[in-house]
DNA sequence: ATATAACAGTTGTTTTTGTAACTAACAACA
DNA sequence: TGTTGTTAGTTACAAAAACAACTGTTATAT
């Protein structure tokens, strides 16, 4: 394996971007489908609504910049589980709001504290002015592509 | 949507990293993928090849951390657009060492000078210790998980 | 030698994604 | 009204990923 070129795949930012991504979010990833069969968008949307409450599909598929099939099989499933529940608007009946049953924010809070303690784990680390540079440039960096 | 919560999926490290790194390549793979039909792991392949010359799939897997069946099928399909060639070894028959044909090391040079361009769009943002710091912070994560 | 384990790589099956086409509801404007 | 366009969300189908089981080869150990 001899390097024979100036451009090198291991310095190339989306790809470090990526692979760090990837090897950081496998274990947490394994850990919710190993404990409750959730799926990445699944946490993308449980966690929405832990967060901030009662969200529609669409809202949650803009803030999360997921695609509206993802986000609506994800809610499908998640309904399955009765982890989640809809309700249809008065005003506007294209539009559903959902929410987390009992059920739901039970999950989101179990991991919710895993979720703490593995953000812990991965700043460890790292300095505090380190994290903070590291916020800063990933926030720069996707604003760069909207 | 409002805030209820002191934990903020958008401030959870796993997260961001996982949008920036999906929002920051998805610009990338279309490209890669509208101009020669490669997908992320033959991108990978592509690259390793091209930045080291003979590998094994083995090697490249490892060094890629990814698993051997996605590697297998990324060759398979390489192979096949005749971009990579296989040769058997002598001393391990069960071994097969990989490379770039000609038509493989076009398609690579012209990826390699668009992911150049690429990284430029992305760092331009950024200042040079933000950078350094960046990357640091990407492989101290990393390591954190293997 | 021969049994057993380990390894490189492939194939089969199920699950998940990507993409586009679809339904149903609303909006706007003649 | 009625026609056209837009929007929220679903569904269908093809492509790709995950995971496990497989083939053929080499290494180890009795």
């Amino acid at each position: 394996m001899q390097k024979n070129n100036f451009f090198l795949i291991e310095d190339f930012l989306p790809y470090i971007l990526t692979q760090a991504a990837e090897t950081v979010s496998a274990n947490f990833q394994a850990f919710y489908k190993g404990k409750y069969g959730i799926l990445r968008t699944e946490w993308r949307v449980l966690f929405h609504l832990g967060n901030f409450g009662q969200m529609t599909a669409r809202d949650i598929g803009i803030n999360a910049k997921t695609h509206k099939t993802k986000i609506s099989r994800a809610v499908f499933r998640l309904e399955k589980k009765k982890y989640l529940k809809r309700t249809t608007s008065e005003e506007d009946r294209r539009v559903e709001f959902l929410s987390l049953t009992e059920k739901g924010i039970a999950v989101y809070n179990d991991l919710k504290k895993e979720a703490e303690g593995f953000e812990k784990r991965i700043v460890k680390n790292l300095t505090e002015s380190e994290v903070l540079v590291l916020r800063q440039c990933l926030k720069k960096l996707e604003a760069n592509f909207d």
